[in-house]
DNA sequence: TATTGTTATACTCTATAACTATA
DNA sequence: TATAGTTATAGAGTATAACAATA
């Protein structure tokens, strides 16, 4: 069940960079990019949550990021301690392109799942992640 | 919702592996233990596709467990390329703590989950792995 | 004092490619 | 020729601990 549960989660991964290879993009440069396409200039602490990245990780992931000029790090008046994350010009489309992925393989693979079935899954989700 | 699914499995594999700190293993010594505990020497090729490690990853784990004398790796005298694997005396108790580990946590945390759900959660983790 | 984010360190995971031994 | 497993290499992920700047 939870073998099951890893091999899924790899399969997913894999599939997605295998879609996403023109971008030479890791699975946590994927993973940041599709957040930030739906959220506007989260810092890294809400970043690191909202994709289960360890601050140590992000850290690396949004220096490549940045690097290639797909985000700035912009300081945040509110809070001189951190940032905000946003989406340059040309990264925008980038992120774009990789939340329609996620979108479209989700659509995909769960063609013939139902709504039951869905909201099961989903259940079962939740009760793993709030166990202690 | 693949957000999720990856949160939901970096969450449990950190639950595992807190259970099993003292054992001082990662997340693939465990997965590869924990196979071992319900399956009779199996060869590198066949663990490495149960537990979703590839052979480079593998490689290393098996001389870790090897070096601290939980398994051993017995030539096949029907295929002589490869060997099987196989727990040793000390190894074995390591291998049902892990599996009796595995099974605990999940009787816990799906404990207020329905067969129905647990049926939809499968078919949607079985339609995820299947997706091209 | 506590929090945000970075750095340093050390180890693990992984893809790729080249390799040996055996089939 | 093909397959099983290893090695080398290089990059990425991660835990831990220490740190600077700010709250």
């Amino acid at each position: 069940m939870l073998l099951a549960l890893q091999r899924a989660t790899h399969h997913t991964l894999q599939a997605l960079s295998v879609r996403l290879a023109e971008l030479q993009l890791t699975a946590s440069e994927i993973n940041v990019l599709a957040n930030l396409a739906d959220r506007p200039a989260p810092n890294a602490r809400e970043l690191g949550l909202a994709t289960g990245t360890p601050p140590t990780t992000l850290t690396g992931v949004l220096d490549r990021l940045e690097r290639r000029h797909y985000i700035t790090r912009k300081l945040d008046a509110a809070d001189r301690r951190s940032f905000r994350v946003t989406l340059t010009r040309s990264g925008r489309p980038v992120a774009k392109r990789v939340r329609d992925t996620f979108r479209e393989f989700e659509r995909t693979a769960l063609a013939d799942v139902s709504d039951q079935q869905l909201a099961g899954y989903q259940a079962v989700i939740a009760a793993l992640q709030e166990a202690p």
